[in-house]
DNA sequence: TTCCAGGTCCGGC
DNA sequence: GCCGGACCTGGA
């Protein structure tokens, strides 16, 4: 089937830049999981070319588009962005890569995975999580499994987790899956919340923190002006835009960035961290060897 | 062997 | 409010 769409899209930088952690690329196309669906997706001339279920196409399309955020006009964010070289620099260079529109669960979860580790172990961690306690779907003879609700790891015990590899990560999860299952937060309906009122709330859940709660906001709940902040964003940033001045502490810069980059100032964030992960930019102390 | 990685939490100034 | 250290685990 083929989704045409008139979007900007490079699906690789889209998809393994570490905003999700479910995609694999394997013989050219990307597969991985939406909405309980295994998806099988490409560029195709016209469009995306895909496949997939259980649901039917039209249910799929749906799914994509919203995934996607094909109703999001790329082009005048960029435009909005286009003050600042840097950013523009990156732009130019991953031109395509969209913000996803991600389940806020799942993408919670990933993020709560992700503290003091990499790209290659939280997809592992996920992958994991989702093959010991998520539903079982095969399609085609791919089987993969359904991200687990959140009833599911509320009933686990955290060392169910720590023998998956989550590490102290597990006491979080096991602490969030229970509020979030109990209804003490309810993710969805901060989409329709302010930024910062979401994250106020989203930051009373254990593991998470700024960063985490501001990966969730601009990942999954619709608030592009988030800025997560973790160690190569802080270096960057600290270096290319506050040279002469004095150390600013992690707490302030945050407000200062989303200042400086307006609404849109997630999109600059995301374009900047797969830059500063794709490039041949490396710190001092690893150019040592 | 030692260090560090998409942080968060907790205790002391 | 702002540090500093602890906390799992795996790869370099």
């Amino acid at each position: 089937m083929i989704l045409t769409h008139d979007e900007p899209l490079n699906l690789r930088s889209t998809l393994l830049s570490g905003q999700a952690f479910r995609w694999r690329e394997e013989e050219g196309w990307f597969k991985g999981i939406i909405s309980g669906n295994v998806i099988w997706i490409r560029e195709g001339k016209r469009g995306i070319e895909f496949s997939g279920g259980p649901d039917n196409s039209d249910t799929l399309v749906k799914l994509l588009n919203n995934y996607f955020s094909f109703q999001t006009n790329i082009e005048s964010i960029y435009q909005d962005l286009s003050f600042d070289i840097r950013i523009s620099k990156a732009i130019n260079k991953h031109r395509g890569m969209r913000l996803l529109r991600q389940d806020p669960w799942e993408c919670l979860v990933s993020f709560i995975c992700s503290s003091a580790s990499n790209i290659p172990r939280i997809t592992k961690n996920i992958e994991s999580i989702c093959q010991a306690f998520g539903q079982g779907i095969e399609i085609n003879g791919e089987l993969r499994h359904k991200f687990p609700t959140p009833t599911k790891l509320a009933q686990c015990h955290p060392s169910e987790f720590r023998e998956l590899g989550l590490g102290y990560r597990a006491e979080y999860l096991s602490s969030t899956a229970r509020m979030i299952s109990s209804g003490q937060v309810n993710l969805i309906s901060l989409r329709n919340s302010s930024y910062e009122e979401a994250l106020n709330i989203l930051t009373t859940l254990t593991g998470v923190g700024d960063k985490v709660a501001n990966c969730v906001l601009l990942f999954s709940l619709d608030k592009p002006e988030a800025f997560p902040v973790d160690t190569w964003i802080y270096k960057a940033i600290q270096k290319w835009y506050m040279q002469s001045k004095p150390k600013i502490p992690r707490t302030k810069l945050r407000p200062w960035a989303m200042d400086y980059f307006g609404k849109n100032a997630g999109w600059a964030n995301h374009y900047l961290f797969h830059d500063l992960r794709t490039s041949n930019y490396k710190t001092s102390k690893q150019q040592v060897h």
